[in-house]
DNA sequence: ATAAATCCTAGTAAAGTGCTAGGGATTAAA
DNA sequence: TTTAATCCCTAGCACTTTACTAGGATTTAT
């Protein structure tokens, strides 16, 4: 039940384009220095986000990445569903509108996957990544100077 | 986010033996071919149940299994814990009451992950053994024949 | 004794993760 | 018009984890 560095590092780097895509588009290299991640991997993570439809791109010189939407209209369920895929705890059609397993006339366990994925998916999705930002400054603004390596 | 086997057949093999232990010991390989898994490999996954204090063992001839405690006293967290480890999203002590990551002062997806982390253990926690055990029963009387093969 | 069971450790093929690498396409600026 | 800064796309690969399989020891009812 972990989430991969694809979702942590994604997130934050998501939070930080929020936070300095506001006068000109972030550059993946900009992002990858501050957040202290190989630059490489990230450009696969914002191709991600991109087709997802979180983030827009601006190629060629000066260009990079910024918003698609409002950073309120964007939450963290929808950054993490784009960079992990369905956060389901089990791969399983019995629960949810789809197509029902074959066992699922018998499955006793359905229910209690189909209740982990509406929590997670709920708490996820009411966090916006607006607040994040705002949380981000202020943090930023109280200390916290030398560049303290983290890989969640 | 994915459980992994453990957790799902384990859940599935606790729910088992929860209702066919009532009068004697059950053995594994009577749980492994009820659920169509594994004998060896659910060995081991009961071994780690043993360990956690949720069932005891029976040993030699005519030995098995049987629950440590009462099944509304068994929580389906309590089970997932068990086999799959702690829960949280992400390993990150930043969050929580212990130990705090280097980062953690400057560090704003800790409160996301801490969110995550608090609503799947509320909801595995709040689901007890004894209703599934019902919920078993009820599926096998009405209908439910022949035994479709499922992996979750 | 024998058979039925749990217990313990180790090995291993396959899949998944977390990158690195190479090169191409686009565009602003010199 | 050249150059440099960007994004874009695919492939490869070391490492780890997963999901078992296997062998054998120990305990106990009959």
């Amino acid at each position: 039940m972990k989430l991969s560095t694809k979702g942590r590092y994604g997130l934050r780097a998501l939070i930080d384009l929020a936070r300095y895509s506001e006068v000109e588009p972030v550059s993946i290299s900009s992002i990858a220095e501050r957040q202290n991640l190989s630059d490489r991997y990230l450009e696969q993570l914002m191709s991600k986000l991109k087709k997802a439809g979180l983030v827009k791109s601006i190629r060629g010189a000066g260009g990079g990445y910024v918003l698609a939407r409002d950073p309120g209209e964007i939450s963290v369920g929808d950054v993490l569903r784009a960079l992990e895929g369905s956060l389901e705890p089990v791969e399983c059609a019995g629960y949810g509108g789809g197509e029902e397993c074959a066992a699922s006339g018998e499955c006793v366990t359905k229910y209690v996957w189909k209740r982990i994925n509406e929590s997670i998916n709920q708490t996820v999705d009411e966090i916006k990544i607006d607040v994040l930002v705002e949380e981000s400054r202020q943090l930023k603004a109280s200390g916290a100077r030398k560049p303290t390596v983290c890989n969640n």
